[in-house]
DNA sequence: AATAAAATCAGTAATTGTTATTATTATTGG
DNA sequence: CCAATAATAATAACAATTACTGATTTTATT
């Protein structure tokens, strides 16, 4: 019944790469850039193998609401901004925020499990370039 | 240059509807109960408006991670839930939330304009059949 | 009220992001 | 090394949304 994980070689090169990364790429970014690695590659072994990492928790699904699914190898807790300007996206490492979901709770009659923080802004490099 | 808004019943019809639901319906449900007054609308037609009212911000769009969009009449500040079980989205009104930009100002080098919350868990009707 | 310009419409085709299918290839336990 | 089986590449399918078309409404002007 239980499905053995198989070891793939592209697979690892997903998720180094995706480790090796401080913004949160979407599977087109992935797919480019390991297609470098494994020229024959294709788009779909990207999803599923996304899909799958995240499935098993090893890297997180990010909804930043800009219709594209990102990815992040850092699954620790932790928020994002998007940049107004180009669109990038960034961590934010708050101190522990559950007890937003306490407070929540007080103005919601069902069960709240879990809740989402995300910000838009501007980035300190957009910022820096707006000075001019 | 500026452009006028033209009347049309279509929208009128889509804003209308939109007002009368306390739910966050998405452009396919608003689609289905438009057709009963206006039989050959179209699906275009829907997201058109949609867009439209939006963009002039009579509506909100919410973004819940369900990969659609969904609908607001309410466009004050306020959050929403979405129920893991039955997949509703609810409204939950919190008191002013601003404070958390403040906060998330601190650990972040540029620029917080604005910040979304949202909640997951189970609304109350779920919960009460659970109990079963 | 008649008319003309422009927004809006219905219908449909195209796009985008993602998932499913399938025949082939690669990995792994024995 | 070899058979069992998971993973692959390629492509088709899919759902949500947007763009394009010529026809129709709305509104401002006469």
């Amino acid at each position: 019944m239980i499905k053995t994980l198989k070891y793939s070689r592209q697979r690892e090169c997903i998720k180094s790469f995706l480790i090796g990364r401080k913004d949160h790429p979407t599977a087109d970014t992935v797919y480019m850039h390991v297609r470098e690695q494994y020229p024959n590659i294709s788009l779909g072994t990207v999803y599923r193998n996304l899909t799958l990492l995240s499935d098993i928790g090893e890297i997180a699904r990010l909804n930043v609401g800009d219709g594209v699914d990102h990815f992040d190898a850092d699954t620790s807790p932790h928020q994002h901004i998007v940049c107004n300007v180009c669109g990038c996206v960034q961590d934010i490492f708050l101190p522990d925020t559950s007890e937003i979901m306490d407070f929540a709770s007080k103005y919601y009659d069902g069960v709240i499990t879990s809740h989402t923080l995300h910000f838009r802004g501007i980035c300190s490099d957009c910022s820096a370039k707006n000075t001019n």
